[in-house]
DNA sequence: TAGAGCCTGGACAACGTTGTCAGGCTCGGG
DNA sequence: CCCGAGCCTGACAACGTTGTCCAGGCTCTA
């Protein structure tokens, strides 16, 4: 480690300016070339009152010319406010953060706000990195899906006047505003529904109970449950598992077991499509419903039956919220749920076949 | 699990109302509070060498204290760089876009920058305001998969050393990486794979040719059909319909029109997705080959033939390009063409039934 | 024609950080 | 005991923009 010396960026910074980062122009060199102050230039560029049309079109005239763009930094460190929201979530590449990232940014978009966004792979200590290095940049907002469950860490921002919304699962020991599905309804349910075509012995399979959503629908298959009056045996629930592999033997564990189901209930998206898979397996119809919406579920056969969220609209109303939060209009924190569908479409009706 | 009202404990709701705008601390606070100076904040901020355990005890508790962020805009602003880099798409929720998104950030992450994205909705005007207001916060390279077709307003962002890479399309009229699937090949290769199983009435519905990807992939519809000594009717074509129910017309009249094509290539995942509909519909088996492949496709009876793109390929070498760019690795701007990859399951082998 | 008021344009400071550089301290050797 | 070397530390300028404020020129009216 020996560091003592600072000359290890000289040479490349030389050889960059030299080559690829020319300087850019700022208002100053427009300035200079229109013949006119640093103030004008602004004016113009900012479409403020009180330029001559002739001056105007000398300045737009230089920042052509010499393909002038204002520098965001220096004007956000003036001004205070970035116009731009955060958004971390779990990972861009689930089909259900798709649409509401999208909405996100549409809200986003309306009120002329760009959005930054990162994926914190489930990893707590990632969430809080992504979402500090995005304080740093100095977001006007965040919305997050959390990872971690104490979220102490946002006090400070928070105090310091940075909108924040949490999604699809509360914040951990802070108070804040929340959107989130009805997850303990939808799964309630989606059993109940499992339960009056029929069906006694119904599996569950779903993710870690120390993540809310899925303790929330857990605590939705137990409740249906017991509605029922049906005693669940501990064979029929797997919980902690969400990678295919481990879904696949937990589901041919349940279907082969001692005390067969005859119906699955899977609690998210992912797990679906495994159960899905192996279902297609069996000689035996087994029935199916599951949380969360997959595309072309109706085209299987049969048709697949879900607890359907609306991402699109848990996105909006996340973003609404902390554009509202901005304007002052909100002060109170709330916690928002959402109502989910039962989308009937086979699967989920099928009789109990023993 | 007895937690079921959710309700909250709200107690800071007037504190954090009350310093709302408060203004954060600054690195001249954290010294204050330190009793050091403004440039010793600096240093342990950011991990100098040179100061005394000690005295960055004493800082390390102040920032602690005031709960001290490092405001990233001044830093840009002296240093140049933003660490952040800007992808543009066509729309988050469109489900190919997802992995490349993921895999653009992936590679972002491991040379330490942010990803903002922003979706252009396949709008020229739009994808350019989105580009420039990227360009104003300094982004360090920037990731665009084009909506127009005339990318000139860029260069002087090229000139300033933006680092530039488009992805599935070429640009227009500058001279820039490009990272995009054999879309000729794989065309060619999936209405080949229809050929070789007996069929000769072969239709083709796609997006407009003024896309590129689409006109690509026509052409390659045509060259596999020219090597097959087959001429080509216009009524097996349908160019420029995207949104279901144009597609679902299209595919009827192809179907069911004087010259009944047995046989039909989808462009891309969204048409092919519309007409597993209309075919699940029809009495005759009619082929299918799809291009893009869908999730689920194999689950489906019978399973989708698809032409797949690896988008995450796609997007990890676009990325990676980008920043060896910013490394000064490289210089010319060259044409990457990924291959495509033809999955057999069923829909694309069955044989002409007329 | 002079004075008031308006309109346009520019000088200057400030935003919060980092690079430069110089000053003060400690410590060991002469 | 003095001096130089080496290490810490802090004062200061600069990054590019915007807000404030003032100067100068114009028009309009009395």
């Amino acid at each position: 480690m020996d560091d003592r010396t600072g000359h290890r960026t000289v040479p490349q910074t030389n050889l960059r300016s030299a080559t690829r980062y020319g300087t850019r122009p700022t208002m100053k060199d427009v300035a200079a070339r229109a013949g006119v102050g640093l103030k004008t230039v602004s004016r113009v560029v900012n479409g403020e009152p009180g330029v001559t049309p002739e001056t105007e079109r000398r300045v737009q005239e230089a920042i052509e010319a010499l393909g002038f763009r204002r520098n965001d930094s220096a004007r956000v460190l003036r001004k205070g406010r970035t116009a731009s929201i955060g958004l971390v979530l779990e990972d861009l590449a689930d089909p259900f953060y798709g649409p509401l990232s999208r909405s996100v940014e549409e809200v986003a978009r309306a009120h002329g706000a760009l959005l930054i966004n990162g994926s914190s792979a489930e990893d707590p200590e990632r969430e809080q990195e992504l979402v500090l290095a995005l304080c740093a940049r100095r977001v006007d907002g965040l919305v997050v899906i959390p990872a971690g469950d104490d979220h102490r860490y946002l006090e400070p921002e928070l105090k310091a006047g940075v909108a924040t919304v949490f999604v699809d699962r509360p914040a951990g020991h802070i108070d804040a505003d929340v959107v989130l599905s009805d997850n303990f309804g939808g799964a309630r349910d989606g059993v109940a529904h499992l339960v009056a075509h029929g069906h006694r012995r119904i599996g569950f399979i779903g993710d870690m109970p120390r993540i809310h959503t899925a303790a929330e629908r857990l605590r939705g298959y137990r409740a249906a449950m017991e509605d029922a009056g049906i005693p669940v045996a501990d064979s029929w629930m797997s919980l902690g598992v969400t990678d295919p592999e481990r879904v696949r033997r937990a589901a041919e564990e349940m279907l082969t077991g001692r005390d067969p189901v005859t119906a699955i209930f899977a609690a998210n998206n992912r797990v679906t499509v495994t159960v899905i898979r192996v279902l297609a397996e069996q000689a035996r119809r087994v029935a199916l419903v599951g949380f969360d919406d997959i595309e072309l579920a109706d085209l299987l056969q049969p048709g697949v039956t879900v607890v359907a969220q609306d991402a699109a609209a848990i996105g909006r109303t996340a973003a609404e919220r902390l554009f509202r939060q901005l304007d002052g209009t909100l002060v109170t924190p709330e916690r928002i749920e959402l109502p989910t569908r039962l989308i009937t479409r086979g699967s989920g009706e099928l009789p109990p076949a023993d």
